[in-house]
DNA sequence: TCGAATTTGTGCGTATGTATC
DNA sequence: GGATACATACGCACAAATTCG
């Protein structure tokens, strides 16, 4: 058998009281140096315990305030298959009407951004060409639970109605038919998802713990034609969401 | 202005130093007690800041050797889409090809071995039911890249030439032309993305740092009937494989 | 309302373990 | 096998935010 560091012992301990409900959701532990005395070791243990279980999503520390057991969180099921892009409206209000929730967004836009290096790699034009960058934060009953930042090349939809994504008579519709509308046919879609951290920022607009596990999806919609037509970076909190990928096939 | 740490200071100072290719990769770094007279912080500082250009990837420490900065690595792309699907082979395999490599992987099959609690959840039978368990470890000219442990009710194969998903005259060739031999039409899988850290033995066998980023992927495959056939937990390291999720949709 | 006590978060330092050369 | 170098665990001080009289 092998010596254990104090640290993880404390930590079982923790594990083993919320599991046991001794410490139900939403119970506010008592302060580091109360339990330090109760279980005979310095803060500092106590302190990396809690870190590793508020890494794990069991507890949450709230500055100046105590630490508590963290409230099971329903996840937001979020599908992306062909078939979402298919139907009316956006994607993520299909998610949430299947979950009988209700999806809001807010939105800001900003035309004539220059495409800096990596996006306008990832949309085939040259750097510096203006873009429309919009930003968006996804609520499900009024609570966020995704960040977008998406981008456009400006010449594809300049002019017309739908130069900015959240504005005009197709406003909240997608890519897809808003594209349609400037004569361009939408016709797939690569999503790259890649494992990260929140920032503090990110974890303030999710109301998540900072340093909380998020993926970051670019996707990134082409046209029948083969020209990337828009990209964006969606930021999906583990806490919040769970991201399922329905990959169908006949025969 | 804001005043930042040493420790970032620091890991600043270091990145810059890689990016000038002042230190090209490859090259192994002063030990921490020679970095820490020369930046006038002790060796806990530049250890915390070796250790954040670590998890990004940066640089590599070796136990007893050095902390080298890191070979920028190829990364293997692994698409996921209806097509891969539909292609005769392992998907693994139709990947590797569009890449140029070779694609190789050792597995290890375990036979009625009885179903934890999740496991059997995710394929929708009693826990403690037999199962087919396979551990994989999938190889691109000879390294390693991907990890997968897959699960298969015992039940369903039972008695066939394809109840090991590694031997027989199937070997290799993937589920759904495996179960299409027991009469079972594979239609869809659904993949479940989630963002994890390598723990000490993923890190081992495949070859990267403990705690580097990693995408861990719950497959399931489901029959015509909707049943599920066949579930995997599929370990992606960031470092080494870019995933893309191909969605396409016809208008 | 305000300020002092309380409580968590961050950065840094030290000692020791362990693998490599 | 000793010296070297990275890894881990632990301890301390202070900053930041909240709470409450």
């Amino acid at each position: 058998m092998r010596e254990q560091s104090s640290t993880r012992r404390v930590a079982d301990k923790f594990r083993k009281r919320i599991a046991d409900q001794e410490w139900a959701p939403g119970y506010r532990m008592p302060s580091r140096g109360e339990l330090a005395q109760e279980y005979g070791v310095t803060e500092a243990v106590i302190r990396r315990a809690q870190e590793a279980l508020i890494v794990e999503g069991l507890l949450e520390g709230r500055v100046g305030s105590g630490t508590y057991v963290a409230e099971p969180r329903e996840r937001v099921r979020v599908v992306r298959s062909p078939e979402r892009e298919r139907t009316s409206g956006s994607a993520f209000e299909a998610d949430m009407a299947a979950l009988g929730k209700r999806a809001t967004w807010e939105s800001r836009s900003d035309a004539m951004v220059p495409a800096p290096a990596d996006i306008a790699a990832r949309l085939g034009i040259p750097e510096g060409d203006y873009c429309v960058r919009t930003t968006y934060e996804y609520l499900a009953n009024d609570k966020p639970v995704q960040l977008s930042t998406s981008w456009e090349p400006y010449s594809i939809t300049a002019g017309s109605l739908v130069v900015m994504p959240e504005a005009g008579p197709l406003a909240g519709e997608g890519v897809v038919r808003r594209m349609a509308e400037v004569g361009i046919k939408v016709t797939r879609a690569a999503e790259r998802p890649e494992p990260g951290h929140a920032d503090a920022e990110e974890a303030n607009l999710l109301g998540i713990q900072k340093g909380a596990l998020v993926t970051r999806i670019q996707r990134t919609y082409y046209s029948d034609d083969g020209r990337a037509v828009e990209t964006a970076d969606i930021v999906v909190p583990t806490a919040l969401c769970e991201i399922v990928y329905d990959v169908s096939f006949g025969s």
